[in-house]
DNA sequence: ACCTGAACACCGTTCAAGT
DNA sequence: ACCTGAACACCGTTCAAGT
């Protein structure tokens, strides 16, 4: 938004303005048109400059990962294991619903980095506490975890397709393609399996049946 | 493996030597690196041949993905339903860890396409006759499908991550960044959670309990 | 119909250089 | 230390043209 002729002065650039501005670049573009040369356009200086302070794209992606990772608490969970984990499951897939980016960051290199350990360190206490052995714990935490990516994932790339006119005709064309004699089933069902495409609705009941099939795991204690 | 000086015969190209040659390109490549120049070098035409078989390179990917799909029954399964759900899920990630890049085509682009209606027509049906409703045996399988591509996708993500000195140091720093005051837990699961980032007893801990939890759902019948 | 070369508007990154 | 321009080796795709 200012003259680009003039030489940027020292110091307009620091790790949290890049990081910032990338996020905002990504939020617009989308994250696969994201590009150092139009980050640096749009601070108003030389795709040099960013060099300064990140060693490659890759390590400017991390950065975005990680802030994002640090704007939210996932952990505040209280209650019940059962609870614990809900909450922590639901805010995650709010962040990742919230921030499409980051989502196809997580699906596209793995570390959630440290940032995440204070969701870990709530799901796996509340599980320890619950009575699950150290083994099944971990096990059970990675399959929340794994779960949640998958649904959000899921659910990001439907809701996209269905923003743009073009990608509903596709969505109809594959339904109108499924043969009815081959496939009876799932043309019955159309109308249902349109609808698990996303919403809280669908992720509750997959979250729901998840935690229940937790719960042989827990130590059996006196209450019954 | 031959002179690429001299033009092209006429119809030394077809959509299938071209889906299949991708397929290769991306497995030694990775998908991230594969790029239709590239592939009309391997193919020894210009790049602009490939234009007269595909619009562009998502209409290519696609034909990747459906070819890949086409490769594999999904859905010859039998038995109760709950043995049913987990040989189509088994097979998905089967077929998902074999091919990477259809992990990542997946993750990037909505639409299994018609392919997996066999597999969908296979799950949903188990469900229906189990007395799920129509809703419920949706829901169902939906959070199956993206249960397998998260569990998958984190799967892979680790695996290439492991592959590479430079992969396992960074995993063993971000192990260590992780504070022992304030998440205790984690840091005496590491252990546990390091054996969960993949591995077939990891996929059917999560499978198993998200199809226990799905149980409540059937009609109770005589039987019991 | 099928393949071509030249060209356009992009990329990430290296390198040597300015201030 | 911080920002620069020029250059390299790439991209996907358009366009007009050959056979």
């Amino acid at each position: 938004m200012s003259d680009k002729r003039t030489r940027a002065p020292r110091n307009t650039l620091n790790p949290e303005l890049i990081v910032t501005t990338a996020l905002g670049l990504m939020k617009t573009e989308g994250v696969e048109a994201f590009s150092l040369r139009a980050l640096a356009k749009e601070l108003g200086v030389g795709p040099m400059a960013l060099y300064t302070y990140f060693r490659n794209k890759d390590e400017l992606i991390d950065a975005v990962r990680d802030h994002l990772f640090s704007t939210r608490k996932l952990s505040s969970a209280q209650g019940p294991w059962q609870q614990q984990l809900r909450s922590v499951a639901t805010g995650l897939r709010e962040l990742l619903l919230e921030h499409p980016c980051l989502l196809r960051i997580l699906a596209s290199r793995p570390l959630k980095g440290p940032e995440t350990a204070a969701a870990t360190e709530t799901v796996v206490r509340a599980l320890r506490e619950a009575g699950f052995s150290k083994e099944n714990a971990a096990r059970a935490h990675t399959s929340l975890f794994t779960f949640v990516l998958g649904a959000a994932l899921w659910e990001s790339q439907m809701n996209a397709e269905k923003q743009d006119p073009e990608g509903r005709r596709r969505l109809r064309a594959t339904m109108a393609a499924v043969s009815e004699v081959d496939y009876p089933t799932v043309v019955d069902l159309a109308g249902e399996l349109a609808a698990t495409s996303g919403g809280d609705a669908q992720f509750e009941f997959g979250l729901t049946a998840l935690i229940m099939g937790l719960e042989p795991f827990t130590t059996p204690r006196r209450s019954s």
